[in-house]
DNA sequence: GTTATCTATAACCAAGTAGTTATGGAGGTC
DNA sequence: GACCTCCATAACTACTTGGTTATAGATAAC
């Protein structure tokens, strides 16, 4: 994952309404008035969240029939969660032993 | 973690000068003048990244004589981490048994 | 084709961000 | 106390961000 692609994704991330459209969407597949009814915004502000998480990749949009319904990519979720991977060493004691064990998983799925 | 100390830490991620920064601090505790020689940027741009990082708890700052070494602190990471984690499920497919591992090592722990 | 619904876009505003240069303050050293 | 060195702060600039209201576009229903 480069850096455009995390300063993009820590980016959307760094703001509660997103996260909460996150959450969200997370539940289900939502269309912008029914994301707009769950903050105290305008509509054109919750579209211009979407755009940023959907420039971000965490969030794809279909029309169905007069709604665009958004849906939740949790891939660069995971590209992110890589990034901070990196310095669990730093914040758990366990994490080599964990590291460890999650070693033996993969070789045993392979 | 609520929600001012998730905007604070992803909003300090969010920028690849202080995502460098934090790398370096993995290393080594800094000074300011060791980490603007690793960057084309001026003294006190360096040190506005570090108030930044220092307000999301992600560095801290103590004399060492006439300098002040900067210290990475990685607990809020964790946190991060820990945001990041309820939305595992949504792209690791074998999450499901990844967490009955983990809590199996929790119960073994205590 | 008119109308209603859903959403995107435009134009604007206030505040924040990321950088700059210039300068001042705090801590050692002589 | 004079002088360096290290760093912070001030003042400024250009750009971005997060919100607003007003409006236009796309799709479906009649």
């Amino acid at each position: 994952m480069d850096d455009d692609q995390l300063d993009l994704v820590f980016g959307a991330l760094a703001d509660r309404t997103r996260r909460a459209i996150l959450a969200r969407l997370a539940e289900t597949d939502s269309n912008v008035n029914d994301l707009t009814a769950l903050f105290t915004m305008s509509q054109p502000a919750i579209s211009k969240h979407l755009k940023v998480l959907e420039g971000a990749g965490l969030v794809s949009r279909n029309r169905q029939g007069t709604m665009r319904l958004s849906h939740l990519e949790a891939e660069p979720l995971k590209d992110a969660t890589g990034w901070l991977a990196d310095y669990r060493e730093y914040w758990d004691a366990s994490y080599a032993r964990l590291d460890a064990l999650l070693d033996s998983l993969k070789k045993e799925k392979s």
